[in-house]
DNA sequence: CGGTCAAGTCATCGACCGTTGACTTCAGTC
DNA sequence: GACTGAAGTCAACGGTCGATGACTTGACCG
């Protein structure tokens, strides 16, 4: 299985574009990051950037799309965290399934490109989070029947609570939040989960 | 009381800068957001920018430093909102005390221009507030004594959900979260603010 | 070994950005 | 009504960005 370390490898250098790319985009946002920049910590030349992926504004939705995979895959956790704060908050703040820092796949959910289509995805991902997140706060556990209004802004809140989180953790890194694990977090999270009427 | 209306007012016109200039600050960011875009709609020249604020980044700064005023200010509301959760929710998403839209201080404050200075005034504001939150916060209701990590941190978090809701009916126009009253985030945010344990 | 095509390099283009200084116009003063 | 300084206008600058196409180098196959 040992891969003989070619020189030229265009899936190699595809993926160390999308490393650095989504570090870059995560961190400091679309506009300001150059695709120099990302070129550079990549290793490779900026055109390659224009084959691969057409274009800065393509590298970025390359980036989005991973991110999105990483956000939509199912809690790999399983059984492990029994609670429902705790699977979101592992599952968002956690490390993603690909190598990524801790909250990088939501941090690019939340940047702009200025293009209308990336904006409807973020919306169309927020939306069903907080959907599924409702319909998993609902008594019955997840039936058929549709949210309560009521229900689903309460998810949203605490999807908002989780997005809140990742915020500060990243840019400002507001201490102690940022050195918090996942399960202590959790347990400060639970709290917006409880049912607002008994 | 009548201003006469003088069609040069160097007060009136640098005003209708900080206007313009916070809300696309706020909305697209420092990097996507351009002097001329700016200067266009205050409907005047690009190069009073460089007069008044000396550069984007000192337009940026006079920006961020009004918004950090609304942030500072004591809540006016006074007694209107007993609840500390009321008041953490109408401060930080109602509308700031000159015309600025919901929760627009709030997103300026996220902003970075990529000056350090900024940064660190970003971090200092945020920790002056979860702290004076985390007092607050206390059993003793804020006495001299230091708060505990545990009260810290359930305050940043509580604060995280707050930055979170102001990002999520900002950019993404999360519904029905965008169109949710204060009070009634107030509601569903006030079982973040109970002592996690009794 | 030579052919062939993908992978990678290089220089450069046009556009846009922030900035700047010289110029023009208005308001208040004597 | 001329003087003066502030307020506003204009054109242009250097620099950087994303994009592009011609060129070179390497790997694989017969």
């Amino acid at each position: 299985m040992e891969v003989p370390e070619r020189r030229r490898d265009a899936g190699r250098t595809r993926q160390r574009l999308l490393d650095a790319a989504r570090g870059r985009f995560a961190a400091d946002g679309f506009s300001s990051t150059t695709v120099r920049q990302v070129a550079d910590e990549a290793g490779v030349d900026v055109a390659l950037i224009k084959r691969y992926f057409g274009s800065k504004e393509g590298l970025f939705e390359a980036c989005l799309a991973a991110a999105v995979d990483d956000l939509r895959a199912p809690a790999d956790d399983g059984a492990e965290h029994a609670d429902l704060a705790a699977r979101l908050a592992h599952h968002a703040l956690g490390a993603g399934v690909s190598g990524a820092a801790s909250g990088q796949a939501l941090m690019l959910l939340l940047r702009s490109s200025g293009d209308e289509a990336v904006d409807d995805l973020r919306r169309r991902v927020l939306g069903e989070h907080s959907e599924r997140l409702a319909r998993r706060l609902a008594p019955g556990g997840g039936d058929g029947a549709a949210v309560s209004p009521v229900e689903l802004l309460t998810a949203q809140v605490a999807l908002a609570a989780v997005v809140g989180v990742a915020v500060l953790r990243s840019s400002p890194g507001l201490e102690p939040l940022r050195a918090a694990e996942p399960a202590q977090l959790a347990a400060l999270l639970r709290r917006l989960l409880d049912t607002p009427e008994s």
